[in-house]
DNA sequence: CCATGTGAACAAATTCACAGCA
DNA sequence: TGCTGTGAATTTGTTCACATGG
């Protein structure tokens, strides 16, 4: 069974169903229908069945979906069934952060790496792994089976630390550097924008208000 | 002049194209066409002739785009030609690194206050203002002129803690809380959620190798 | 009878192809 | 001639409306 083609819509929308789905199964809630999932998160309940229909049938005509089956499902569906190890790239403000959150007993996402080549740097314990050179990043990766790299770098750097981690055997990788990365078809890639994001709000600032 | 109605997708890419355009003004090309610029940072000819086009005409036929010209002119259609200033709620490993972020001498927005409402966190200054209560809120956006909140406080607190911005007389916000707000239409707010993403990459990760 | 799942209609965004100007 | 600016064609994504099945 080959996975069909999916838009990055329908996938990000997907991690929010998944997010309002698991509320309804903590409150018990065992059934709900698309038309009452898309009244309480003001989403789209035919952009949800949709969606849903990318990869089969998951609910039961006439009654709803059973929400805590669903969270399963979808979980599935977007790989989430083990956690993924992470491996953090560069220790500024953001980095640090970002390590910090990830080394909780975080569910999905665990980071298993802190890199950076800052002498003063190195050797500091932001989670529960102490900060290395960028040298031993393709031996992390090996040996502690880190899949996606986050790059926190400043843009200078982005590029260069990008293609090293393409070439250490990263399998994708979420980018904060504010640069445009030019990046390996193999490798799918993301980007986090903040400078973009806030541009756009500056925009309706300047026009008048509207919406998101 | 009422502005025209415009995508976020041709928003963003116009940040892009700032910055792209930038890079070639500091290193001192003059003129480009949109093909070269389309060649040089992976984007299409094509499509950033028609984002310009929902603002007027930029370029001169034959001969390409002033550089540095163009600068200042999406600079201003993005409303960047003076600085923004935020409001950081929520002193967390996220909300620290972006008002340290923000507190440099950064050109576009700066940080004019800090906020949180935990009596460990009061007082403790992240960047060049110590933090304050949410009680503030309300005279810090008046008196210094904030005009971008930015959310950084958990899920759970998140829809209040918006509602409070709101009230208080923000004109934008930027929500890092990982949850789907119900957001006020008169105020533009933008989502950068680092779970959906993550989870995005994640089903490539299981499907196979794909693009971004 | 109710809510799903889906083809068909519609809308939005992107790409093509070329007219028109420097 | 070369490159912009733009209608027209195409592709992509969303919404409608209903046949289908529990």
């Amino acid at each position: 069974m080959t996975e069909p083609e999916v838009s990055t819509a329908t996938l990000n929308r997907l991690s929010i169903y998944l997010r309002c789905l698991r509320e309804l199964c903590d409150e018990e809630v065992k059934t709900v229908s698309s038309r009452e999932l898309a009244r309480r998160y003001d989403l789209s309940a035919t952009q949800f069945r949709k969606d849903l229909a990318h990869f089969g049938e998951f609910g039961i005509r006439g009654v709803g979906y059973d929400t805590c089956g669903l969270v399963q499902r979808i979980s599935q569906l977007l790989g989430l069934e083990r956690q993924r190890r992470l491996i953090v790239i560069g220790m500024g403000n953001l980095g640090i952060a970002l390590t910090r959150y990830f080394s909780g007993d975080e569910r999905k996402f665990r980071v298993v790496g802190a890199l950076d080549n800052a002498a003063d740097k190195i050797g500091l314990a932001f989670g529960r792994w102490s900060v290395e050179p960028l040298s031993h990043m393709k031996s992390i990766i090996a040996e502690r089976g880190a899949e996606i790299g986050v790059l926190a770098v400043p843009a200078a750097a982005a590029q260069a630390t990008y293609d090293l981690l393409v070439e250490a055997g990263i399998q994708a990788v979420l980018n904060f550097a504010p640069t445009r990365l030019r990046h390996d078809r193999r490798v799918p890639t993301k980007n986090v924008d903040i400078g973009v994001l806030l541009e756009e709000l500056t925009f309706h600032l300047s026009v008048g208000r509207g919406r998101s």
